[in-house]
DNA sequence: TCAGTTGTTTATAT
DNA sequence: AATATAAACAACTG
């Protein structure tokens, strides 16, 4: 489920559990998910490092470890878990980080995330790429000068990492509902006024899914409609239209989105 | 059997 | 250059 308040989650449990942690060694489930290095390349860079305090940026995890990184990305269906006595590996348990006192395990069921080690000498943003200002730390005035004068659609906008990371499908949905903004609108066709709308309707959905630890999918929330046979607005009950923008699956209320 | 799924990258077209 | 679309990656669910 990773977007941005889910990995936010996965940064607090690594804070809370693993942080300060020694490594003992590395065991690899699945090499397919490490994208940049061996399981006997991981091994001997963690081995000995002591695990510094997490960042994340938009939807990427960087664990400093030693004095390198080590990077994560959870794709669709990723997710970390620790445990502090060793246990059986399940299947979707790809890389295990051995620590003092308990395991990380890096999990992804589809495989489409992975993790990445950066070395002292290379940088995080070699792996991670050029993104955006974190979507969970933008005032106003910088969402105002990083959307202006996009062509697309505020969709698009939205979800495209390198203009603000750490939104995604549904998120993008939600925000856009609560500012009421149709999704497929031009980013060009939208007054200043909706543009500061959907501004504050993204800081106002992240702080409560960031609470959360996810999207809710509780009432009062578009994202609990979805995948719903019939789904219906949580606002005002008109029929909840689906369309593909962007490539994903999109919802919106034909009746509160302008 | 088939369509669909919270993400990114790549290729292709506009 | 920017944008849109589709496919690929992969494995499971309904």
């Amino acid at each position: 489920m990773p977007e941005l308040p889910d990995v936010e989650g996965w940064k607090r449990y690594v804070a809370r559990y693993a942080e300060g942690r020694r490594v003992r060694g590395v065991r690899v489930q699945d090499p397919r998910v490490l994208r940049n290095t061996s399981p006997q390349g991981l091994g001997r860079a963690l081995g000995g490092a002591r695990l510094g305090h997490p960042r994340r940026h938009g939807k990427w995890l960087v664990i400093p470890a030693g004095r390198g990184h080590l990077v994560m990305h959870f794709g669709m269906t990723g997710g970390l878990s620790w445990s502090a006595e060793a246990r059986a590996s399940g299947d979707r348990d790809c890389v295990a980080i051995l620590l003092d006192g308990g395991e990380l395990r890096y999990q992804a069921l589809r495989r489409l995330g992975g993790v990445w080690w950066v070395s002292p000498r290379d940088e995080v943003s070699d792996v991670i790429g050029e993104l955006g200002p974190d979507a969970a730390a933008m005032s106003r005035e910088e969402f105002r000068e990083r959307v202006a004068g996009r062509r697309g659609s505020i969709k698009s906008t939205l979800m495209n990492q390198a203009v603000l990371a750490g939104i995604g499908n549904e998120l993008s949905d939600e925000i856009l509902w609560l500012a009421r903004v149709r999704p497929a609108a031009r980013v060009s066709a939208l007054a200043p006024a909706r543009i500061d709308a959907v501004h504050g309707a993204m800081c106002d959905v992240l702080r409560r899914a960031m609470r959360h630890g996810r999207i809710p999918t509780t009432e009062g929330w578009l994202n609990a409609v979805r995948g719903a046979a019939d789904p219906t607005c949580p606002r005002c009950g008109a029929g909840i239209v689906t369309k593909r923008i962007g490539g994903r699956t999109t919802y919106w209320c034909p009746r509160c989105q302008t």
